[in-house]
RNA sequence: GGAGAAUUCGCCUAGUGGCCUAUGGCGCCAGCUUGGAAAGUUGGUUGGGUGCAAGCCCUCGGGGGUUCGAAUCCCCCAUUCUCCGCCA
């Protein structure tokens, strides 16, 4: 949610902000006039309300005589006072409609124009240089005996898959090197809930215009959260977080859950895209002004593990038009896989600032003792796609795959995922 | 799934229709005291909304209702605990 105050005194730059992101400025007008409406009819019920307090309470100490007339007063007063009450929370309802829809203002310098129209920041990293025809990953997955995408698919569907001996422990070995890597670093680790409530989904913002992407349980009005980044968020809501001693930081695990309703058609061959995998996420809460650094901090912090995995990545800033409605600047990592010649995203961090945190009530105390809401932001640390860039950049002439050195402590100290 | 109990200002707790503008303790903050501390003592300590302001309104798990007036009475919901049943 937008900041009310800036919306009374500042809507043009909201309005700046709408446009930049290809969304509606008109609805920036109609929550000006929406909060204008609301306030009045607020005004005039809490003068009646006053009025009525007065009244009920010289009622206690009435003489036997008086009484009746005063109640009587009261009375007539009552009914007035529940209409107004009734008329001032329909228009709360009403702005409230209206402000939920704008998405977070888009911070200066963040590119202009849609999916295309990223910035590129840097490029790391070697492209590998294969002397023979490089495999694509479902053809390792076959040939190591990692990935089975035959079997995924007669038991779930399209876009499933198991994870199988060596690839099952490469993906935890994966998420391991990151949890550890997050622990040092000073993170919270946090195993989380993935069945959330309907208002700590539409909190986080994914129950806008990516609700067909969730997948909902109705008898049980739950939904399955594509990223921990909903529970994290959800974690401290209606709280006063300590961030006294610096930002509040998690590294939450869970399996993730997407319909990719929307991508038919899309990346059907393999796991590049699919309707399950698990996902080690960082998120932080930390003060508004320190946002922005936290924002680079969260991006090194996944630079070092693309570097620990050895893979050639380019890290991208991302147009307003492609950002969440939360996000008001999104940094992508994007490694190389060899097989598509092209950067394929690996990690996301989005910089929420106080949009996701006023949704579900997070704040925290200033140093004046008064509360204010705090910034959130986010940022995948490793997901089971990395799994394709370490397959294909780390493959030999034989088949075979070499380990990165960063992971081999986590899978025995073994060098090379052998043929089956 | 069934039965019962509970939910009060960070924590514990008092409170059965108007004097609740919510009691007391712990913790925390500030003052006094002290060479400094502890102890003692005095005061402060839930948040939110609105208004230029004074102020006013809301807040006793959440939402409705009864009433001139609700922490208190009624209904619905959530969560926690206990017991029974079922199940991995």
């Amino acid at each position: 949610m937008i900041d009310a105050n800036l919306l009374r005194e500042n809507p043009e730059a909201i309005k700046a902000s709408q446009k930049a992101r290809g969304a509606s400025a008109e609805l920036v007008d109609q929550a000006v006039a929406a909060d204008l409406a609301w306030r009045k009819a607020l005004a005039e019920f809490e003068n009646l309300r006053a009025t009525q307090n007065a009244k009920s309470k010289l009622v206690a100490s009435a003489s036997k005589e008086e009484r009746p007339a005063l109640i009587a007063e009261s009375q007539e007063l009552a009914a007035s006072v529940k209409q107004a009450e009734t008329l001032a929370s329909e228009k709360e309802a009403e702005l409230q409609k209206i402000i939920w829809q704008i998405e977070n203002v888009v911070i200066d310098g963040v590119p202009v124009g849609g999916e295309d129209d990223f910035v590129v920041l840097r490029e790391e990293g070697t492209k590998p240089n294969f002397s023979f025809e490089p495999r694509d990953h479902v053809s390792l997955g076959e040939l190591l005996d990692v990935i089975d995408i035959e079997r995924g698919a007669k038991i779930s569907g399209s876009r499933f898959y198991f994870l199988k001996g060596w690839g099952a422990r490469l993906e935890l070995a994966l998420m391991n090197l990151a949890l550890d890597q997050a622990a040092n670093a000073g993170f919270t680790a946090l195993i989380t809930p993935t069945l959330v409530k309907p208002e700590v989904m539409a909190g986080t913002g994914f129950l806008g215009s990516h609700a067909d992407e969730i997948y909902y349980l109705p008898a049980d009005d739950l939904y399955l959260t594509g990223t921990s980044e909903v529970a994290l968020a959800g974690y401290h809501s209606d709280e006063i977080v300590d961030i006294t001693n610096g930002p509040k930081r998690y590294a939450g695990w869970s399996t993730c859950y997407r319909r990719e309703a929307g991508s038919h058609g899309k990346d059907t061959r393999g796991i590049l895209r699919v309707h399950q995998f698990n996902k080690l996420e960082m998120f932080s809460y930390c003060n508004p002004e320190d946002a922005e650094a936290e924002h680079q901090r969260l991006l090194a912090w996944q630079e070092e593990m693309l570097k620990k995995c050895e893979l050639p990545y380019r890290v991208i800033d991302t147009a307003a038009g492609d950002l969440g409605s939360s996000a008001a600047r999104k940094y992508d990592i994007e490694a190389w896989v060899p097989t598509q010649g092209a950067f394929r995203e690996l990690t996301s961090t989005s910089n929420c600032t106080t949009y996701q945190a006023r949704r579900l009530n997070v704040r925290y105390r200033k140093e004046d003792g008064k509360t204010a809401t705090i910034a959130t932001l986010n940022g995948t640390l490793a997901t089971t796609r990395w799994l394709v860039a370490i397959l294909e950049n780390h493959q030999q002439e034989d088949g075979t795959v070499r380990i990165p050195a960063a992971l081999r402590p986590y899978l025995g100290g073994a060098e090379f995922i052998p043929v089956a």
